[in-house]
DNA sequence: AATGTTGCTACTAAATAAGTAGCGGTAATA
DNA sequence: TATTACCGCTACTTATTTAGTAGCAACATT
């Protein structure tokens, strides 16, 4: 699997625009929910699978080189931690977490 | 496959956050795509389909239907086209949007 | 020397997506 | 009427992605 950057076709577009990269990349699965967990707190390998429901290690090998190309994380000695790109990224998308709130509400009823 | 929506477990995790499910559903792949060209215009079936880089009707039918599912968009006569909510959440992805342009910068240099 | 923890690889199996052909319906056209 | 064309799809096979399990090699601790 190549990792969807956003200056290359994209799965599911060869537009190149940006978003799309972007929402191929954090689609792809445990990619947002690592950001997220990573976004509390550094984690080394073990633990960081642990918090996410104990994906498999393979996968989260895969996930963790992706999102390194992709400059949101890296690895430090104190374990794996959000770049600045990443911790900018997890602010943007408070407003995206205000409309799943409101979706979450209007599913529901 | 069942729909990903903010009141259930979600794949990649059993939080139930809202957020997490609207990634879920959004990042399936096709799913931004359609909802982008939706918001641009009401479009049929094969009309959608074009516009999708000739996706395959099979997983463009399933797509539609998780998307009704999550009360995102809807068939009319005029052709498919997003509900309120669906619409909603193209604005709230405007701040992701110039996220991605500088994130694209930071990539290419 | 034995035991435990680390990051990870190698492998198989399951789930999801892609791709292709074409059906049954409606509608305009000859 | 019969032909042609478009419509939303379904049925099917193949390819790609994700899951799951076992365990290795490196380092630390006891």
């Amino acid at each position: 699997m190549t990792t969807p950057l956003p200056n290359q076709p994209v799965r599911g577009s060869d537009s190149g625009i940006p978003i799309m990269a972007a929402f191929d990349l954090l689609g792809r699965k445990w990619n947002m929910r690592i950001l997220w967990e990573l976004n509390q707190q550094a984690l080394n390998f073990r633990n960081l699978q642990q918090r996410c429901n104990d994906m498999s290690p393979s996968v989260l090998n895969t996930r963790l080189k992706q999102l390194s190309d992709a400059k949101l994380l890296n690895s430090t000695p104190d374990g794996y931690q959000l770049t600045a790109l990443g911790k900018s990224l997890m602010e943007k998308l408070n407003p995206l977490r205000e409309w799943a709130m409101e979706w979450e509400a209007q599913i529901s009823s």
